[in-house]
DNA sequence: TAGATTGTTAATCGATTAACAATC
DNA sequence: TAGATTGTTAATCGATTAACAATC
């Protein structure tokens, strides 16, 4: 079947419908029309239907969209059905954050190894799971199936062990390192630049200020 | 001045050329044209230059951009050069880990306090900063004038503590709790949320799988 | 001056919104 | 059947890319 492509703007947009679906689905309610939806997410009724019918047709005329079904359907478009198994590479600060933070299991995500380089960590459990040194890591992945690698590792470090994890592999990389890493394209890679976030917080106060200041 | 507005698409990108302009600086490299940016970012060279000229002329016919000026002119935009208090809000494993991390003095944010509601974690300190009770938080704000505040709790909390950071003058929140705020336009809000990216992410993998499978 | 490269206008492309026929 | 609401086509809007005149 040949597929259109989807654009990566209706992609970002679907984990928002999946938490809003839920909620409703845990409020017991069993359908919604996308102009409903449009007034409590915020996005015109047409953009959601538009959204939706890229995957084919998943609501009902006159009666609009069962939310448990849509809700499950975007979950497997999501992948969310599918076990991943994941590790986490940099078992610092933010690296034991996110292993403790993160629902892994409850999106289908498998918690399976952490590694650094700091042999004091060596042992150390995160989670129920204790961190192995770096030399392991590239067995490791071969062995145990490993889908996904989390990076919370400096960004000189990142480069390398993306190299290297693409070499055994992987799947899929999960950067929160800043740098951009340059993977062969059989290796998805998705960025979370904090401080990237962060600025364009900055930007904002500066912008509205500016904009105050103009309309005296 | 009447300015234009800026789109949402060209903010998003200046993190990342003020982070390559950073690197060429580091680097001692004086001057850049758009064409060899272009090559270094994997953006078009035409792009760079109407994104540039959103803000006005950074460059100079026959030339290019001086890389310097170009770096701290699009800080200056990111209102990067001006000084912003700021607190954390959860002193959980993540809010632990984001004031550990982030190198906030680096970009002029300083960290000024940090607050939870757990009696356990009171006096205790992060990155030399006490963790202070919840109920301290409003006076603080409005006494140390705190710009920026870090929502790292759980949804259910992060929609009330945002009302009250709002009464009582927050500029900004930047909300890593997995719910969209409703709060005043005056206080803008910038979401990290973090369980979004690992889906798309995961879509991605499911994508490239079902790629590949359809080729064959 | 000649060459290089920006700033800027025009053309293209893609995404969002509006409208409405199909249909439950 | 009548009313409601989707699925889908058409219109609009905005962002990206191409082209080139201006100018250092």
């Amino acid at each position: 079947m040949a597929e259109k492509e989807i654009s990566q703007a209706v992609i970002s947009r679907l984990p928002r419908y999946l938490r809003y679906l839920g909620e409703l689905k845990d409020e017991g309610v069993e359908r919604i029309s996308s102009q409903e939806l449009s007034g409590l997410m915020n996005v015109t009724a047409s953009q959601i239907r538009q959204d939706f019918n890229n995957f084919g047709g998943f609501g009902q005329q006159g009666y609009g969209y069962n939310v448990e079904y849509l809700y499950t359907e975007i979950g497997k478009i999501l992948g969310l059905d599918k076990k991943h198994h994941l590790i986490i590479v940099g078992a610092g600060n933010l690296g034991q954050a996110i292993a403790n933070y993160m629902n892994f299991e409850r999106r289908g995500f498998i918690f399976t190894g952490m590694f650094d380089i700091n042999p004091e960590l060596f042992g150390k459990k995160i989670r129920g799971m204790e961190v192995r040194p770096m030399e392991e890591m590239a067995d490791f992945v071969k062995q145990n199936n490993v889908d996904i690698a989390v990076l919370t590792i400096p960004k000189g470090e990142a480069v390398l062990v993306a190299a290297k994890l693409s070499d055994v592999g992987i799947k899929a990389i999960w950067n929160f390192a800043h740098v951009d890493l340059a993977v062969p394209k059989e290796v998805q890679v998705e960025n979370v630049h904090l401080s990237d976030s962060l600025m364009r917080l900055s930007y904002m106060i500066e912008r509205y200020e500016s904009e105050v200041a103009n309309k005296e």
